[in-house]
DNA sequence: CGCTTTGTTCGGTACACTCCGAACAAACAA
DNA sequence: TTGTTTGTTCGGAGTGTACCGAACAAAGCG
């Protein structure tokens, strides 16, 4: 087993986590630096992300400002008491998508929700067509939400447990 | 209640499934095309959603090719026996959740998993550092799969059941 | 057969987004 | 102090996407 196999087999994931970041609203560069960081053993700093990934210093910085908004990455202030920043990545994949489905997912179902409450509530319940499509949706999302809360709650080992001894 | 009223609550819903469709990688255009059909009582050939929207024809023409594709509206081949393509809404908003979810996340998933066992395959478990994260990837993966695949034949109200009763 | 209505396709424009490089700020080293 | 390294910000080039209008095809109606 050579250390080129393993380089060849690292890059293929990481190519595959560019395709994911798109899937997932973000760039494929937002992708390749998750994966350099996933798959470094120390903490990374900005210039060697440079190094690694061959992107500018700018996207760098830009692209690890988002990463760590959304908690895929974690900024550690240098360790050497030098003004390196460091970088590490959030390793739990299924905490990633927890946030990510928290923050698209979640917000999303609960404005919908908002607003076909606030709607509803200003509608009269004569069974007038707008009036029916409104409580129709109006159960769909609070059924949506009721789930995502759960959902988010639980770890993936549970949510798969949950879903496979439930018997109807 | 004024018919503006019932108009002005229909708008807002409107405009919530225009955001809506942002975030699931669709256009405002077919959150609003989608909505304005999600409301009507009768189906709506082309011409009539031009003059609902405000869209050229163009677009409605490329926007309900790739609604019907993906199942959120359907397309029935006139009834009056004229050329008129009328179109009807999907109005079980679960099952197009469904939809996008197995055409988008599942199949995310499985092509990421499918890259993920092909690289561990070719590598030995000596635990070097990539052997060990690809199989950690690996796992995650697989249970991922496994939730998706079950959740995606549960109805709503099943699936919110499934979470209410677990008791870990 | 024209003429009208409907629907698709194609080229173009406007806009947003990604990424780059340069300029700049801040901290350290000599 | 001056020079070097690190990180952020800003303007711009390149690219993709949404939408429009025009041209075209296809079908019904006189």
């Amino acid at each position: 087993m050579s250390e080129d196999d393993r380089a060849i087999a690292r890059e293929r994931v990481i190519e595959s986590m560019e395709q994911s970041a798109e899937v997932y609203g973000l760039s494929r560069s937002a992708g390749r630096i998750y994966g350099v960081l996933y798959f470094s053993e120390e903490p990374l700093s900005i210039p060697e992300l440079v190094d690694e990934t061959g992107y500018a210093k700018s996207t760098i910085s830009n692209v690890t400002r988002t990463l760590t908004r959304i908690g895929m990455i974690y900024r550690r202030s240098s360790e050497g008491g030098g003004r390196r920043v460091q970088y590490t990545a959030e390793r739990e994949v299924w905490f990633i998508l927890q946030d990510v489905f928290q923050q698209y997912v979640q917000r999303e179902i609960q404005t919908t929700l908002r607003t076909v409450q606030r709607a509803q509530a200003q509608l009269p319940d004569d069974s007038k067509n707008e009036t029916e499509r409104i409580e129709e949706l109006r159960e769909t999302y609070e059924d949506l939400q009721e789930i995502v809360t759960l959902a988010s709650e639980f770890t993936a080992a549970e949510l798969r447990d949950a879903l496979e001894s439930y018997d109807r």
